[in-house]
DNA sequence: TTGTATGCGTTATCAT
DNA sequence: ATGATAACGCATACAA
């Protein structure tokens, strides 16, 4: 039942503050704070902005004027001025995902240490979204932005931001024919150690489950080029066909390119388990999609890891609380996001020096999800 | 290992686009897109802001010229005439966390909608932050902000924001003596009915772990007042304890309000599960807490349900792949984030008409975490 | 319909 | 050390 209400008078058992409401925006200009204080625009400003010089009295004065006005400056104002913002953009797939969260908290709390704020804007994995997120940024004159770019291959946006002299850092993801500062894991070692376990227990029909392929996955039948996939993704996937290639015929017989989110990877996995020749082990690319792998399991009536052996390529906040828990590929999420903001000031503080790559470690966490050898 | 590396020629195999370098920021203006189109700047700027008149021949030529030159606007120039932004702020405690980062999607979806954009700062949980973020806002001139109060009984930075004309919503909690639009679940409701069912079940020693005392918990021993608690924690408290009441002498006996986090909320639960008469369910206020929860539940040897049942405040992505699935109290977080933008709009577009209270329904979900009757 | 002229609040140059 | 003055790019009242 939805309710709602007016209530105009009493909130929470309390009257109002009436004498606050219509008391038109103070919104006290620099030329005010000048005038109380008795100097020059100039001056006041140079008070205030701690630049230039003033005399110890005339900034007493000034910054008594501005704390009694209760001064505040108009930041769009300054930003006209400067051609330039405080605000870094940060441009994810979904703010709401446990990776993209977390990593854009991280960029916040660094941001927030350098005297940035962000602005976040999400593109489900669609390009065209992409584009229209960093052109408003542009607009917007942020002094950079961070990047998980939906598309590997098309990077004119980006290229373009970085010719109007606005640093592009690029997260999580490469783009070709880019030259950007970049930041990410070594997802491809961290897979590739989730493998050797897997095979090592004797595990040859291994399953994967990936969203890497975009928002709408990849159509069956297509040819599939690595390469074109979203860099963290097809890192992976690179390590996981190369470690399966060494004991199979066909690696890629049990690749599952699903579109993104739980329920597309609980549909792929049904589809997996139904296999007359089912695989044993199942790889989840990131914490989503394991949700959709390990109910798909559930509901088809196998066990994990006694049917089912289960690794997920980066490491759920609910890892440890699983029925067994589940081993996974841990990636430094906020030293991720750190190091991205990181570069961005770095860039700005020299436009020219060649671009960076961050490559932070994964660990492989041997959980029980891939406790034992393989039965069956 | 972690090795960052500089790389200058070559990225992903392939060539730099070179010739994009030190193009400086082209910048086109409103007055050169004018001379191009052989016009006055105000007449471009009416061409391209569709207001005023101007002759379709004019119109063209205007916006031929722009897309020629790749015309963008300076928004910080345009903000500082219009002395407002279209950024909305959302204030919440912390952007990685389940509840806010859903609400925040779903925010910043309503956002884009309606030709806004967000601007995300996270508290917390701290005051101080909170009134940093809210007036690092107001200088930013945002349109209007959303904010998940971090007190429910100091709201002075909020009415000034309000005084300023600058419309605030509360998500989630709301704050006495500050008469705003809000958006909240009704979690008392969703208590009462998860209660219900335990005490049905025949549980009497009921923990109930949450955080909504703050960022550092509640002190042992200092007097509980309820009506200081955030509202969405204190709304589940009350009911809570309401539930209790009828069937115990000391409801509070095992009610444990500890510092935010998953830690946190882990020690917590050890103490309640050590004590002799330990409880033989625990409400879990939300999903951070849950996992904490589970966690020394587990640790500590005991079996859910069949030891501890346990219930979730409000609904992990999780709950239907925990062994066994877990009983949560669901609220409409999307629902409750396109609510609280509405209201912004709502607000800005009426800035007289009374404050709406959007009150959203909860619904308990029962699952094999509260599966049985009590036992012991 | 169109252009002129002015202002938004800030920063910064350049005389004094 | 200080103040007058000019920008920044855009929007708009008003005159033509």
């Amino acid at each position: 039942m939805e309710r709602p209400r007016n209530i105009s008078r009493v909130v929470d058992g309390v009257d109002r503050v009436d004498d606050l409401v219509d008391r038109r925006p103070p919104s006290v200009t620099l030329t005010e704070v000048a005038q109380r204080a008795g100097v020059s625009r100039a001056t006041a400003a140079r008070a205030l902005g701690g630049y230039g010089s003033a005399s110890a009295a005339a900034r007493d004065r000034v910054l008594a004027a501005a704390a009694a006005l209760g001064y505040r400056p108009n930041l769009p104002a300054r930003n006209t001025r400067n051609g330039t913002t405080t605000t870094v953009g940060v441009v994810v797939a979904d703010i709401a995902s446990p990776f993209f969260g977390q990593s854009t908290r991280s960029i916040s709390d660094a941001a927030k240490a350098a005297g940035l704020e962000i602005m976040v804007l999400n593109t489900d994995e669609e390009l065209e979204a992409e584009r229209a997120a960093v052109h408003l940024l542009l607009d917007q004159r942020v002094a950079g932005m961070v990047v998980a770019a939906a598309s590997r291959t098309d990077g004119r946006h980006l290229a373009q931001a970085q010719a109007e002299g606005v640093p592009v850092v690029l997260l999580d993801r490469r783009v070709i024919g880019l030259d950007a500062d970049r930041v990410y894991a070594d997802n491809g070692a961290g897979a590739a150690l989730a493998m050797a376990e897997l095979i090592g227990q004797g595990h040859r029909r291994i399953g994967y489950v990936s969203s890497a392929a975009g928002p709408h996955g990849h159509p069956p039948g297509a040819p599939l080029v690595v390469d074109e996939l979203v860099s963290s993704g097809g890192d992976r996937i690179r390590a996981y066909l190369a470690a399966l290639a060494e004991v199979v015929d066909e690696p890629t017989r049990y690749l599952a390119l699903c579109p993104f989110g739980e329920e597309a990877a609980y549909a792929a996995t049904r589809e997996l388990l139904a296999r007359p020749d089912r695989p044993t082990a199942v790889f989840a690319s990131d914490s989503v999609i394991a949700l959709g792998v390990l109910r798909a399991i559930a509901d088809a009536g196998f066990a994990v890891p006694g049917d089912v052996a289960v690794v997920a390529g980066d490491e759920p906040a609910w890892s440890r609380v699983t029925t067994p828990p589940l081993s996974t590929v841990t990636q430094p999420v906020a030293a991720l996001g750190r190091a991205a903001l990181e570069l961005v000031t770095r860039r700005l503080a020299d436009p020219t020096s060649p671009c960076t790559d961050v490559v932070l470690p994964t660990t492989f966490q041997a959980r029980a999800s891939t406790g034992g050898s393989v039965g069956a």
